[in-house]
DNA sequence: CTGATTATTTAACATTTGTAAAAGGATAAG
DNA sequence: CTTATCCTTTTACAAATGTTAAATAATCAG
């Protein structure tokens, strides 16, 4: 059984965004589970469909998926983090994408169906939900101006800036793919900077 | 007063994404409104905080920014599709970004807060504003992945197979920078395809 | 139709990023 | 401690894209 301290950080961050009737919370505090990965294990392999939605209590994650033979990351995901791999849970067609813990991590999980099976009894879990799709949505429109419009020196630099601890805690390669460019590029890029 | 006949692609158009029961179709039909913008004329100014959806009825229109003073296109809307600037609209903050008919079009507007102040009434409603943004974001995030791991080229080739007339009814100078790249670089990229 | 304006292409050159291979560092297992 | 492995940097060269300017081509207003 899971004790409900080991849940408040969880609880607390969609209270944040939504705040919720005691009976909400208590169904969807019914759902969730933990979930322990070791450093360098994948939480869900790539062809699985999606059918949970996991948050980082602990640890540090990625998503990557494969394109010519070479890992690309998509997101990374800190503590407090959800990770969702949207394309799949919203189109029900199989992951190309794989979850894999990059420091030994705790997720808590919520299988996907049967917290949308709350949504007609409590509109304000659908109304939490939307909101989080609606930040994401957000989030990954600005991401894409940057990838766009930005060289790969200022994207490097503007993510140092949002996030120092992620270039001590992440191994360069996986930066690189994530910032659009080639682990020599990077290097290059760093070499410069200094 | 606008006829129910008026309507009928965008009341069938939201159908399609989630059934409505009579009541909350005639509840967003009456907060609709027809728009005509002539060729080249902006709906919506850079600055100005985004307050309403819109839907192209008829015609053709864009998303575009200023980045260092060259306009920046970052989606086109044909009929039938809707044109939403969601950084401002769910955020509050004044939009960065403006709407330009790229032909005479009409737009279909709803006023965003009218409409979300359905929510409480119609759950359904909510549903399907929370599908909409759902499909919103499965799309953005596999644009995504196309512009950060496709060359130029093929970014311009999957362009041309999914929208083929958009070639036809687009100055190249805009479909470069929704590209990612200079209208030079574009204009190169055709001549070495022919 | 004509001139003016705008859109597109071409050219020459600079810069950025990719690729492949090797060298240097860091880390973990025995 | 030593070796093996993995991560990061460096080097040399290739390819892609950007920049600037000029040359065509297309479009629009009168």
């Amino acid at each position: 059984m899971i004790q409900p301290a080991e849940l408040v950080s969880f609880l607390s961050f969609l209270q944040k965004i939504q705040p919720l009737t005691p009976s909400a919370l208590e169904a969807i505090y019914s759902l969730c589970s933990l979930i322990a990965v070791r450093k360098n294990q994948n939480l869900q392999e790539i062809g699985m469909r999606c059918k949970t939605i996991y948050f980082v209590k602990e640890g540090l994650a990625r998503i990557f998926y494969l394109k010519g033979g070479n890992e690309v990351t998509e997101y990374f995901a800190f503590e407090n983090d959800l990770i969702i791999r949207a394309e799949s849970l919203f189109t029900g067609k199989p992951s190309l994408k794989a979850i894999q813990a990059l420091e030994d991590t705790v997720f808590i999980g919520i299988p996907a169906d049967q917290l949308f099976s709350l949504f007609d009894t409590f509109p304000q879990i659908e109304r939490l939900f939307r909101k989080i799709i609606e930040q994401a949505y957000v989030h990954t429109v600005n991401r894409m101006e940057t990838i766009q419009f930005h060289s790969a020196e200022e994207r490097y630099a503007q993510l140092v800036e949002e996030k120092p601890n992620l270039i001590q805690r992440i191994p360069l390669k996986y930066i690189a793919s994530y910032l659009g460019i080639t682990q020599v590029s990077l290097s290059r890029i760093r070499a410069s900077i200094r």
